[in-house]
RNA sequence: GCGGAAGUGGCGUAAUUGGUAGCCGCACCAGACUUAGGAUCUGGCGCCGCGAGGCGUGGGGGUUCGAGUCCCUUCUUCCGCACCA
């Protein structure tokens, strides 16, 4: 009876969908346990080797968590909404719908071959009207909320109307736009209903603003801040540029400080966190206002050292700035048009290349500094942003390097302002010392000058303590066709939800999947597509991350179609225990779920405050390329180790007609109709390949496909080897070649429940101690490493283990039946197949208990103690585990054979630690 | 520039509390077998050395009876952020 992988796994994986082995439900007399990925983009080229690495993972950990008695939910599903369908429906004027349908299928069926245990009855497709409603009516919610920084949580926009009505805006501390107006009781009731809805679409979480946004002309479409990279789209890599448009935007900076401050509550990965709180970007300061000289405005700055205050020797506004037209002098006009002209034709990127050049311009005003009562002059440079805290600064050169090049450029002066300050070459930031040159705060330390200076500004009523984020509100619209349509309607120009009976809002056919001539987004093609056959819908979708930011809760209840997901649901699955996929979505995916989660425990709809209790971040799987080496201007192509010999020109080659590095010379030749008379320059009979670890893709000809692993050497194969290549978070190279160590050990494993003839036997006689040891090795072991996340340790220690019981000639029952059980949530088709030989009828090993470890078949009497001299190792002593430490000292300087060691010396000092070591001082 | 992660045989890696560095596997070498195979089995395999022995976890220094592990310093690679006031 051979291992025949590849009817073992297809009998198995019919088995588990026929008798839907993993469809969990509600289990009040069980633990929940939440086990997720993150839900893939299902593309066009299909899986290949390096995407089910975190899945595997997953499954692991959920087969494991089932054997140790919890209700696990493990479900899949697809994110599948996005540009690839859409650019590919572009060119192809198929509609991405088909294309979408089409790629998922293939994506199930390679999921399938590698025996997840996922409960499929949950699949979800963000782009299936029955989920998008869903995510409209969130979308719902979001408009219809506030943010009440009173009670420091979303409400209901109700209960900022009442507020309104009868308090005006007095009483009201919400986070909202800039440019609200101040009005009371009876002003709001005299409005009327547009002014007022335009009044409250300033407080909305969701609300339709005119902004500064990342506009991506090759896409058609503005992007968020986490898809911009470097002045460039995220994906494609085409130029992003600003561009100033009425968009939906999502709220998010309110909820700043608890994203923040939710990081300490979650067991996630420092690297990630750390990355949500740079993108976050909390900084404590103060505001302080400048009076201009000559005007009545006044220039408020941001400082995070306002005990640098006395060392201010001039302003800095950006040159976009609302107040650098007014305050320009006629003599200075010119140079500062002439620089904001400058400004503006530097791209976003030009500017941030060229951080060295100093550049900027006088406005020709003054202002007074609010402390010392100094006159100092008004700049402008681009090195002050726009979009961050005021878009000015208070400059000090001292102890600030950009504003100390700034000044040096400019002869501008530069003060000390404490007594440690070096500040002859460079600027010094160092709060040491003690302040000069400072006034009211001569003589102070840091702490005392900080107290002194907020209390001062804040009595005199020309500034405030502060805290400032750099996280800007989340641009919510695509001017794309393949997403979520936006259930709003225009009246009198102004947003208005459509009824929720009216939802799902579809989308709608349109005839070409381009904008509109006038540069309206493809939706304004749908012809009659209007709301009551009156109203304009909104023409943007949703962007991709809409879909994602909520659909953990969708799986909790995800035939529903009366709620987003049931109460009872969420009561009982509550949060993801354990979330594993890639750090690329730190600062996208993982931040806006975060926030969605928030608002709806905020507006009660779910319970948990943070949606993902453990993180796991897989490692990237690369390629590993092969090349053989042409020699120049001929078909020849020489060997790796005699390459150096000829001038030769390297070229990819498909891995997958490479084994150890030696080419398969006849498909090398089928492979491309050039290469049918290529000859070859060989070493030792074979041709050796050249090869270097890259990013797996198809152009580097080293793209390895699970399905044809799955072929070769079947799914657990697949599931082992991924795991064995090494520890979960790290990035590693794929390579194949390293698999047949693995195959191996299934065959080995399997062989131990065969006699000499091949048949399936077993014995019921009593395991020996040895035996035992190895079992219950592996069984803590194993329970250890998943607990870790260590899958890469099991693998190593179940090898171990198998090679023991094969020298042990180990057939027995008491010994295999429970290795089944802790083998099973890596290989579960060997499994299925072994536990059903030896159980006939007992259902499948999933419902199996994981055996319980006792400590005690562990237990050594004696120990082989290394006897080492000043710390090296020279010998070893075997002594019974039972002698104390002074017992073990005696019986080693007793011994004839560790005395040759000693050189006829008396050791200084032994150390003996029980059951470790024992090392001697000479 | 700032922040983070990581450097161990030819390769992927292991070493859970400071206690035998290199487990497990690949590749390689030698042998056996013969349905001559990208098969299977046995043995070897960190480096230098015939050997005794010496050296060895990116480099340098330190703490310790003892350091891959702790501390200081330095180099390299990868990732993220990047004029953030």
């Amino acid at each position: 009876m051979e291992y025949k992988f590849r009817e073992i796994e297809q009998k198995w994986q019919k088995y588990w969908s026929d008798n839907h082995t993993y469809k969990v439900d509600i289990d009040v007399n069980k633990p929940k346990y939440y086990v997720l990925d993150m839900f893939p983009y299902p593309s066009g080229a299909g899986l290949h080797v390096g995407h089910p690495l975190g899945y595997i993972a997953s499954d692991i950990f959920t087969r494991f968590k089932r054997l140790k008695g919890f209700n696990v939910l493990h479900p899949m599903g697809y994110d599948a909404f996005g540009l690839p369908a859409e650019q590919y429906a572009i060119q192809t004027g198929q509609h991405p719908a088909i294309t979408t349908d089409q790629n998922t299928k293939r994506y199930r069926e390679q999921l399938d071959r590698i025996g997840f245990a996922f409960d499929w009855s949950r699949e979800i497709r963000t782009c299936d009207a029955d989920y998008y409603k869903w995510t409209q009516w969130i979308f719902m919610q979001l408009f219809n909320a506030w943010y009440n920084n009173d009670t420091n949580k979303a409400e209901s926009i109700d209960t900022l109307i009442s507020k309104f009505e009868t308090n005006g805006t007095s009483n009201v501390n919400a986070v909202c736009d800039e440019e609200v107006r101040s009005f009371t009781a009876a002003e709001w009731k005299s409005m009327g209903e547009d002014a007022q809805q335009k009044e409250l679409l300033k407080y909305r979480l969701t609300y339709l603003s005119e902004s500064v946004v990342n506009w991506c002309a090759a896409l058609g479409t503005v992007l968020a801040n986490d898809e911009v990279i470097g002045g460039f789209s995220e994906r494609g890599g085409h130029p992003v540029e600003q561009k100033k448009m009425k968009q939906w935007s999502m709220r998010i900076s309110a909820y700043a400080e608890r994203l923040l401050q939710g990081l300490d509550t979650i067991d996630w990965p420092d690297p990630i966190r750390e990355m949500q709180r740079n993108w976050i970007g909390k900084s404590v300061g103060a505001l302080l206002r400048f009076k201009l000289e000559k005007f009545e405005d006044k220039i408020e700055v941001f400082t995070t050292r306002l005990d640098t205050v006395y060392g201010v020797t001039f302003l800095v506004l950006a040159p976009e700035h609302e107040l650098v037209a007014q305050i320009t002098t006629p003599e200075q006009k010119a140079e500062v048009e002439a620089y904001i002209t400058k400004t503006k034709q530097k791209s976003e990127r030009d500017r941030m290349a060229d951080v060295k050049t100093v550049s900027g311009a006088f406005t020709g005003a003054y202002a007074i500094n609010p402390l010392s009562g100094e006159q100092v002059p008004v700049w402008i440079a681009d090195y002050v942003l726009a979009g961050y805290g005021t878009g000015a600064v208070m400059a000090v050169p001292s102890g600030d390097e950009r504003d100390f090049r700034f000044a040096k450029h400019f002869n501008l002066p530069i003060v000390q302002i404490l007594d440690s300050q070096v500040i002859e070459e460079t600027a010094d930031p160092t709060k040491e010392g003690k302040y000069v040159n400072s006034g009211l705060i001569n003589g102070m330390s840091y702490d005392e000058a900080m107290k002194a200076l907020v209390a001062k500004i804040e009595a005199e009523g020309t500034g405030k303590a502060k805290v400032n984020y750099r996280m800007r509100d989340a641009i919510f619209a695509r001017q794309r066709y393949w997403g979520e349509p936006v259930p709003v309607y225009f009246k009198n120009d102004l947003p208005h939800l459509i009824d929720e009976a009216d939802l799902p809002l579809v989308l709608p056919e349109v005839d070409k999947y381009l904008p509109t001539e006038s540069g309206e987004p493809p939706l304004a093609r749908a012809a009659g597509w209007k709301y009551k056959g009156e109203f304009e819908y909104e023409h943007s979708t949703m962007p991709g991350w809409a879909g994602s930011s909520w659909y953990w809760y969708r799986y909790m209840d995800a035939k529903n179609d009366q709620e987003f997901s049931s109460k009872e649901a969420a009561a009982y699955w509550k949060d993801v225990d354990l979330y594993i996929g890639g750090s690329e979505h730190a600062t996208g995916h993982l931040l806006y779920s975060r926030f969605w989660n928030k608002v709806l425990k905020d507006l009660g709809y779910v319970n948990e405050e943070e949606p993902f209790k453990k993180l796991i971040n897989q490692g990237m799987i690369q390629g590993r390329s092969n090349f053989v080496y042409r020699i120049l201007g001929t078909n020849k192509f020489v060997s790796y180790g005699l390459r150096k010999d000829y001038e030769t020109h390297p070229l990819h080659v498909d891995v997958n007609i490479v084994y150890n590095d030696v080419l398969d010379l006849d498909k090398f030749k089928n492979s491309l109709p050039d290469y049918a008379d290529a000859e070859f320059i060989l070493e030792d009979g074979k041709y050796i390949c050249g090869h270097e670890v890259e990013k797996m893709s198809k152009s580097k000809y080293n793209v390895v496909s699970p399905d044809d692993i799955v072929e070769q050497y079947g799914a657990d194969t697949l599931r082992m080897y991924e795991m064995f290549l090494g520890p979960l978070e790290q990035s590693k190279p794929w390579n194949t070649n390293g698999i047949s160590g693995v195959y191996n050990f299934l065959r080995k494993f399997w062989n131990l429940f065969l006699d000499e003839k091949g048949n399936f036997s077993v014995s019921d006689e009593a395991p020996t101690k040895a035996e035992l040891k190895a079992l219950h090795k592996i069984i803590q072991k194993v329970e250890e490493d998943v607990a870790r996340f260590s899958f890469n340790t099991s693998v190593s220690s179940y090898m171990i283990c198998v090679n023991e019981l094969t020298a042990l000639k180990c057939n027995k029952r008491a010994i295999l039946e429970p290795l089944v059980v802790v083998l099973s949530p890596y290989a579960p088709h060997i499994a299925e197949e072994l536990w059903a030989l030896l159980n006939p009828g007992k259902g499948s090993v999933i419902n199996a208990t994981y055996p319980e470890f006792k400590a005690e078949y562990l237990v050594e009497d004696a120990f082989d103690y290394p006897i080492s001299i000043n710390g090296k190792v020279k010998t070893k002593l075997n002594v019974s585990l039972a002698l104390e430490p002074a017992d073990v000292e005696k019986l080693v300087l007793e011994s004839a054979d560790i005395a040759k060691y000693l050189d006829g010396k008396t050791p200084k000092k032994v150390i003996v630690v029980k059951g470790r070591i024992v090392n001697m001082v000479i």
